[in-house]
DNA sequence: TAAATATTGTTAAAAAAATAACATATCCTA
DNA sequence: TAGGATATGTTATTTTTTTAACAATATTTA
């Protein structure tokens, strides 16, 4: 692997969980090879658009076979970096919290869950997943001795650009973030803003368009031009 | 708006939820107008990209003034279908379902959730927010007798493809699928496939670039080609 | 009211991404 | 072992997307 990966091509970069998420499936078939139009059915891209973003990382194939599956997968996981051990901690074990902390979605991805905080007193000290909640005030207490690598964020939206100052302010450099507003952090702060609700959008959208077209949709509400 | 919506372009579509989302801040600031220079340092996209998307749809702004925050933010409702009302059920009331069916996302998008249905005798007739868990076998007993627009499928992975073939017999037409492993549909089925752990996916690549570069991963796994 | 300023919508140019094409290598069969 | 079949990796072409530039127009200031 020669080529400098600092600056993957986001476009790429995007395609990668979904040769992953197909890759983990077809592991677990009895195939052993696939070919990049075989992977083309599956997941919607032009087999020559894999095979360029596979190239792009490596020569990872095998003419007239395809690729082995268990080493793409592996190689991957090289490139997102699953194989290297992290750790994470959560900061806010409501609904979505705790549904990601039993969810261990994380642990396949490398990984750790340390630490889950919490504000409400009836929570801190119940135990999810094996670990028992801690309370928010610990948090600054518990950076300065464990090292950390990221951080979730699942806190109400009127918490969370507070508490992400405060874990930027604890020396937090990765923040998975599932607050519905848009948080600011110093630029040497990594943020992944996760709109869940993306794919809600999405299909509405897609399930509006026959109807605009037909024009169904009034569209004034007193905001005419001029 | 005359142009033809049955195509917009995926591009664009995917920063409408972006816009929708700054939109929805500003709209509970005291400004009324915003620049498409200031959504630029807001949303990271460059404003003649963001003059370009708006104008894709129609004609928005006002010269030396912006855009009206309260128009435009209807308008682009109006393009992602909001405003239309639309029903939802959910199938699988487990962490992420109860999660998704408190949290309402689904309501300021037009979605109204009218069913929720479990497998799990525990779960069944118990109550969140506001609706009572119905038994799976009732499912297509429902659907005969309710029309639902869309379904939001929270099941675990192994019951994902079945349950998904069960709802298109039943002749829903849109899923929106929380389940890691990708489902098959017909091609009049509209699937969007909710990769929430995708997030957590880019943190990692980007977290792990200075490594990759410095060559501390060791690669081999007898995978050597040839 | 005229000049300076601001900001859009659009056109032109540049850059990036996707597709198509194909040369090359490996496999399989007869 | 020769010849057909297969499927990669890469190059060339096309298409899409982004950026840059700017003319047009409204606003603000002097
Ligand atoms: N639940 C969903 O399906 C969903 C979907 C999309 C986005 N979100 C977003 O995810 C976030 C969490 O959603 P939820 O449904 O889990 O909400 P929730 O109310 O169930 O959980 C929030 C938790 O954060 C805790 N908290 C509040 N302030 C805190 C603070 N300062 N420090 C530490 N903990 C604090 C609360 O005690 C609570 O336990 C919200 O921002 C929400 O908009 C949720
Ligand atoms: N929890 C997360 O954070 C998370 C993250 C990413 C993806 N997911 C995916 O979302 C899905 C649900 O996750 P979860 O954490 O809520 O799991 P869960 O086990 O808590 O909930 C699953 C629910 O589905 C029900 N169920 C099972 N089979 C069913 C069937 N045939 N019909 C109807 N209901 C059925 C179960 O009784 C259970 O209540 C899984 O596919 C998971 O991979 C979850």
């Amino acid at each position: 692997m020669t080529k400098d990966l600092y600056s993957i091509p986001d476009i790429i970069m995007s395609r990668l969980p979904v040769y992953y998420q197909h890759l983990k499936k077809l592991k677990e078939s009895n195939k052993t090879y696939v070919s990049s139009e075989e992977l083309a059915k599956l997941t919607g891209f032009s087999s020559s658009l894999i095979r360029k973003d596979l190239s792009y990382f490596g020569t990872f194939g095998r003419k007239s076979y395809g690729y082995d599956i268990f080493c793409l997968f592996q190689q991957i996981r090289i490139i997102m970096g699953f194989n290297y051990n992290k750790k994470i901690i959560l900061i806010g074990a409501g609904h979505l919290g705790q549904a990601l902390a039993y969810n261990k979605g994380y642990i396949e991805r490398g990984y750790k869950l340390t630490a889950v905080f919490d504000k409400n007193p009836k929570l801190i000290g119940l135990v999810i997943n094996d670990l028992e909640i801690k309370s928010i005030s610990d948090l600054e207490n518990y950076l300065s001795e464990n090292k950390v690598d990221a951080a979730i964020l699942t806190v109400p939206e009127a918490a969370a650009q507070k508490t992400a100052d405060r874990l930027v302010a604890a020396g937090i450099k990765a923040i998975w973030s599932f607050a519905e507003v848009p948080i600011k952090v110093p630029a040497d702060v990594l943020v992944e803003e996760q709109l869940i609700n993306e794919g809600l959008c999405k299909l509405s959208v897609k399930m509006n368009q026959p109807r605009i077209n037909k024009s169904e949709v009034e569209e004034d509400f007193d905001c005419e031009q001029k």
